[in-house]
DNA sequence: AATAATTTGTATCTAAAAGATATATTTAGA
DNA sequence: TCTAAATATATCTTTTAGATACAAATTATT
């Protein structure tokens, strides 16, 4: 038990906690909620399902067993799978993975590229605006039936870090669309004279 | 040119527009400055350092060679790697890469693991406050002594990124903590009846 | 009803990146 | 002089991202 394992297999054992899933469910759910601060891919999902049950941590959920001939094959966590995920909630938290290229080509920009840097940024901004908006849906879904998760507290904890991310953004966007345009003018000054 | 690069090519050439570096230099200069958006291994700047110079990208200086015993290499941009680093300043950004294991964690967690929770939280904000004073003090840096790099302007835009995801850290963190210690107090009255 | 397009679903392959480790040299301090 | 820490280059393994292939099922269109 407990050796050391990829974080796929966590999300895995963490989503199947709570229902019976198959590979592809797990992608979307992933993807619809998950996708701010986490995401996965087919390329890890499916052979660590095949890990996950020749280990024992979960198994082929008979219950669910293709009705007709539904080819999808739903996955059940174990009793040592879920002694698993409690063991990894409880060893210490990694550090954040962060990588944001729009600041990395803002900071080996120079002024005469504040013109590109700008479309870069209004990108920036509309694009997370608008997985804001998708979010505050999802919250707003949330809080109207309460206890559909038993975990909706914790979500609710989890979206509002999300929240607070896309307010920080949308100030930084503000603030440096403003700094990139007072770079452009000053720019046409100097070409003027 | 313009063939489809990593991203740590683009760190490298980035950073050798500046001034002339060896490999450690570019790790230690990775880690001070950008390592709060950005991150490199030696694994990736060492075969890539060996790409780009095969490229033509960047040379081995001549005018920083090892005087005396000095074993370390410096590496100098070329005009054609000076092209490749426009080009790409003007190509679309990708979309960012987040990975918060906390917020997975706290995900998938319930009311009886707040306990554990709390303690990761309060980690987390400790470890980011940290990182924060680390990061102003460059700033303040900076600010005195303007124009020792030519992009000083767009050091401070980044940096203005990093002073914004701070503070929404901080705000998240103490909103967090308040909540988990009401599911604590909430947890011992239900055990106590 | 036939066809086309989209969604659902499983699966694998490649390239990129993270992280760990090995090793040697040089510098600073006890 | 010996030791510890910092500098420096290098490689190896595991993990992850992203792309692609393919087929069945569902939905939309004609």
């Amino acid at each position: 038990m407990s050796s050391k394992k990829n974080k796929t297999s966590y999300v895995i054992l963490g989503l199947l906690n709570e229902e019976n899933l198959s590979g592809y469910e797990i992608k979307r759910i992933v993807d619809d909620r998950l996708s701010f601060f986490w995401n996965e891919s087919f390329g890890q999902i499916y052979p660590e399902l095949k890990r996950l049950t020749s280990e024992g941590l979960i198994a082929v959920s008979s219950a669910d067993r293709p009705v007709y001939s539904k080819q999808s094959i739903k996955y059940e966590i174990t009793e040592p799978g879920r002694l698993e995920l409690q063991e990894w909630l409880k060893s210490p938290v990694e550090k954040e993975l962060i990588r944001f290229e729009i600041l990395l080509k803002l900071y080996f920009s120079n002024a005469n590229s504040s013109d590109t840097m700008l479309e870069h940024v209004k990108e920036f901004q509309t694009s997370h605006l608008r997985q804001q908006q998708l979010f505050q849906q999802f919250e707003a879904q949330l809080k109207q039936n309460i206890d559909v998760h038993s975990n909706h507290r914790q979500i609710l904890m989890v979206l509002s870090f999300g929240q607070k991310m896309w307010e920080a953004y949308a100030a930084w966007s503000e603030e440096t669309l403003r700094l990139l345009e007072q770079n452009i003018t000053a720019q046409e000054d100097d070409t003027d004279e």
